[in-house]
DNA sequence: CGGTCCATTGAGCTTAGTCAAAGAGCGTGG
DNA sequence: CCACGCTCTTTGACTAAGCTCAATGGACCG
């Protein structure tokens, strides 16, 4: 459990990844403002591994204030699948849901630090449908898990291994963009292989030898848990990609 | 735009999809139950093809009546996959979700009756949140479809494809059985192989060879749209089935 | 009777997986 | 400061699941 300190320093500021998450969709009142505040200030660590949330058991409401998460399914035989990443500023499962069953185990992939987002949950539910603001801010973060979920399944039902990474990276790109996590087209990426290999639905020797021909064909540079965007254009022209829709 | 008349006087039923799939979750109280049949008894028409919901247009609240619908999104190079199936009874999306633009589109895959769900939406939205009845009934209906995405996942990226096969009827079956359309082990499967490759991530040749190879096995039997559940613990076991929850 | 759509089959090939072993990086303790 | 052990990455050789191409067969329909 590092970086108590640091974590408990940064989720207190004002361009943390969750505050730039709830104001993207739209300005807060001051209630609303500092209700997340008082949300920021009882930050929880948990280690690498650490299960967040076990599949079936009631879904907490949680933000990720910093690290790594996913959820994910494993098989009778231990093949594994990761459905989704979860990065600091999103919720661990989509949060307007009422306290259902989780459909997957929510996981740390790297020390965590996450967040009790009831005192939200239970404001946004007592706001009317069309309320701007905080209420807005959460649907928008559902919606955008959705449209997650969905790039996933057609990564993994019609993407060959090659279109699958680029395709990956776009993803976390861009959100760790809106999460003001990207500085230089560079970001830190603290996954092994093995995990790229679980979210791809392919094996990490291929996971290995895919990562060598892009960086080969110039797209990108993964080295040492940093990736660097080298191309844009022809990534998003091979991964076929759609940007998701933030607002 | 077959059978008017039939899908007409089946939707004004009671033991019709929709109604079964929303009672299904608890006791509708008697305004609800009215709103429901006011819904039920305006359907609308579509023929095969038809596109139900446009891709990025906002996510209109109708029901399936009856029908076969897919959620589906193709790439440029018209590689395409069907996210999900849609069966009489489900929301084309979830439907407790504000008019947002569609992640995906709509299509149907038969001739389809729809029905206009505003009314339920509209509501359900204004209901408390922890209100039972018909809120309740829309909100399950919509957690259901988050379990079925994390097995789509699962399945594309973790199974291989005689036990993609199989899990995909086994969540057929089940799904169809809780809207009522399945008797004797048996119910109709409308769909093309290419259909199921889609939605596998397969392609069609491999698909009917996988058909073949678990008819042989004797697990189940496909032919000219009708499937029998032949062996449904082994089915299990081979799918590594976790049954959904529904309630 | 052709035309169309769908299912089926065969042959050959490609992508990706498996198995096994060898580096590389890093933290810990001697 | 180095050696050991651990985890992760990389490489090679081989295998196999699944794809493509191409052709045939069947059913239905105008």
């Amino acid at each position: 459990m590092a970086n108590h300190s640091t974590g408990l320093r940064e989720a207190s500021g004002r361009g943390t990844p969750v505050m730039r998450r709830i104001a993207a969709a739209g300005d807060l009142t001051a209630v609303e403002l500092s209700l997340v505040e008082d949300v920021l200030a009882t930050p929880s660590h948990h280690p690498v591994r650490h299960v967040l949330a076990a599949e079936g058991k009631p879904v907490p409401a949680v933000l990720l204030a910093s690290g790594w998460a996913c959820r994910q399914r494993v098989l009778n035989d231990g093949r594994r699948q990761i459905v989704s990443f979860v990065l600091p500023g999103d919720p661990l499962f989509p949060i307007m849901r009422p306290a259902i069953p989780a459909s997957c185990a929510a996981v740390a992939l790297t020390p965590v630090v996450t967040l009790n987002a009831a005192p939200l949950l239970a404001y946004a539910q007592q706001a009317p449908a069309d309320a701007g603001g905080l209420a807005n801010s959460l649907r928008m973060m559902d919606r955008f898990d959705e449209f997650l979920l969905r790039d996933q399944i057609v990564r993994l039902g019609r993407q060959i291994a090659y279109e699958r990474m680029v395709h990956l990276i776009l993803e976390l790109f861009t959100r760790l963009d809106a999460a003001g996590l990207v500085s230089n087209n560079s970001f830190s990426l603290p996954l092994t292989q093995e995990i790229l290999a679980d979210a791809l639905g392919l094996s990490v020797v291929h996971v290995n030898r895919v990562l060598q021909q892009i960086r080969r064909d110039r797209l990108m540079d993964m080295r040492s848990g940093m990736v660097t965007i080298l191309n844009l254009p022809q990534m998003q022209q091979v991964a076929d990609w759609t940007p998701i829709p933030l607002a």
